[in-house]
DNA sequence: GTTCTTAATGGACGATCGTCCATTTAATGT
DNA sequence: ACATTAAATGGACGATCGTCCATTAAGAAC
C-alpha cells in the first residue's frame, strides 16, 4: 500500500509537473528574490511575482497566507542559503590553520557565489526594510552565531599559539565582520571599480596587523 | 523701495508664516525624512508625507513635480546634513595629530549627532532602494571625496613621520570607512546592545595593529 | 467511472497609490 | 480699492495595490 502510494504520487508530480504545492512555493519564492533584485523592492508587487513565477495571482494567498509572509520566507530563504553555502565553501579539512580558517570565511564571502549582484540588491533591500518588517529583521543580521563561534575560536587559537592577548579575539571577529560588511556595501556602490582580491587583500593586511607575525600575505593565491 | 519692500515681505511671512515656497520644501523634505524613518520607505507615501507636513497634498507635485524628486532631494539634503556635521566635528586646529584626525572622523561618526536611530533608518532605507533609484544611489556613497581624502592625508603623514609604508594608506583609508560601515549596520541591527565606545575602541585597534606605536589607546577620554 | 479532496485559477472588491488641475487664497503692484 | 501674480488647496482621475472567494481542474479513493 504505501509504495503504492509513493510510486503513483511520484508518477502523478512528474506527470503534471503541476498540483505540486511545496514546488510552487519554492517557486514564488524564487521568484520574489528575482524581482527584489531586478525591479527593487519598492514595486515588488503581488502581480509582478506571480507574472515572473508564471503561476496566478491567487497562489499567494493561497500559499503564504499573503505578501508579508512571502517576504518573511523568502528572506529566510535567502539567509539560510547564504549560511548553508558559507558552510559548503569553509568546510576545510580539522588541520586546517587557524589564519586558513579565518580566510576561507573572508574569501568565501567576496566570492561570486555569495558576493554577487543578486544577492547585493537583495540583501540591503530587505535591510533598508528591516526596521519596519520585524519578520524580516530577524534574517537581515551579519551576526549569525554559528560564524562568530567559528571565527571567534579560530582568533582565539591564534592568540594561544603565538602568546597574543585572548582579549582581541572578539574585537577581531566583529572586526573581521564589519570589514566585509562594508566590502559588501562598497560592491553594492561600484561593482565594476570592486576587486574582490584588493578587499581580501585589504582585510588580510588589518588582521596582520592586529596579529603581528600572522597572516602573512600567501603569495600562491 | 528696497528696503520697503524687505520690510513688508519679511511682516508678510511672519505674520501669515505661510506663503513661504521655500519653507514649505523644506517642510517637505523634512516631513520626508520623518516619515521615511518613523514606518519606513515602503509605507511612505505622497498622502503620509503631506499629512505629517501639514501640507495639502498638491505641495509635492507643486513644488517637486512628483514624488521621486522629492525623494532625491531629501536623499541629497540628508547626505549634505550628514557631511555638513561631519565636517564641523572634525575641525580640529593645523596643529592636530593626523592620529587625532582620523579618530576624530571615527568619533564623529560614532556620536549620536551622526549615528542614531533616525539616521541609520533612514540611511539604509535609501541605500535598500539605490538599485533602482538612480537619483537616489549619488548619495547613498560612503566615498564621499573629501572624507576619503582628509583620511588618506592622515594616513600619509603618519608613514612619512614614522616611517610605514605610505602605499598603506589607501587601504587604511578605505578599511577605516568599512569599519564604519559595519558598525552602522550593527547599530541598525541591535541599537541596545551597542556600544558607541566599544566600537571606537576596537577601530583604533585595528589601527594601532597597521600603524604600530601609532593610536595607542588614550585613556583620557 | 464516479466521487471526493484539494490545488490552482482569475476576477471582484474596496482601499490607496501618484498625478494633475480647476479653484481659492494671499500678497504685490497700480 | 482694484487688478495682477503666484502659492496653496483639495478633490477628481485612472491605475494599481493586496486580499479574498466562487469556480475550475487535477489527482486519489472507492
Amino acid at each position: 500500500m504505501e509504495s503504492l502510494e509513493k510510486v503513483e504520487g511520484a508518477k502523478g508530480r512528474k506527470r503534471g509537473a503541476r498540483r505540486d504545492p511545496e514546488a510552487n512555493k519554492q517557486l514564488l519564492i524564487t521568484a520574489t528574490l528575482d524581482t527584489i533584485a531586478d525591479i527593487g523592492i519598492t514595486d515588488t508587487s503581488v502581480s509582478r511575482i506571480c507574472e515572473r513565477s508564471g503561476l496566478s495571482r491567487g497562489m499567494i494567498h493561497l500559499h503564504f497566507g499573503g505578501k508579508d509572509n512571502l517576504l518573511t520566507a523568502a528572506a529566510q530563504q535567502f539567509s539560510a542559503e547564504y549560511y548553508a553555502e558559507m558552510d559548503r565553501m569553509t568546510d576545510l579539512g580539522p588541520d586546517a590553520s587557524p589564519e586558513d580558517r579565518i580566510m576561507a570565511v573572508v574569501e568565501a564571502d567576496l566570492s561570486e557565489v555569495l558576493l554577487n549582484p543578486r544577492s547585493t540588491k537583495i540583501w540591503h533591500a530587505f535591510r533598508g526594510i528591516a526596521s519596519s518588517h520585524p519578520g524580516i529583521a530577524s534574517y537581515s543580521s551579519t551576526q549569525d552565531e554559528k560564524l562568530v563561534d567559528t571565527l571567534r575560536r579560530a582568533f582565539r587559537e591564534i592568540a594561544e599559539r603565538s602568546g597574543h592577548d585572548p582579549g582581541l579575539a572578539d574585537d577581531a571577529t566583529s572586526g573581521t565582520l564589519a570589514l566585509l560588511e562594508g566590502m559588501w556595501v562598497n560592491y553594492l556602490t561600484d561593482m565594476q571599480g570592486f576587486s574582490r582580491e584588493g578587499a581580501g587583500a585589504l582585510i588580510r593586511r588589518f588582521l596582520a596587523g592586529l596579529y603581528p607575525g600572522c597572516f602573512e600575505a600567501d603569495l600562491d593565491e
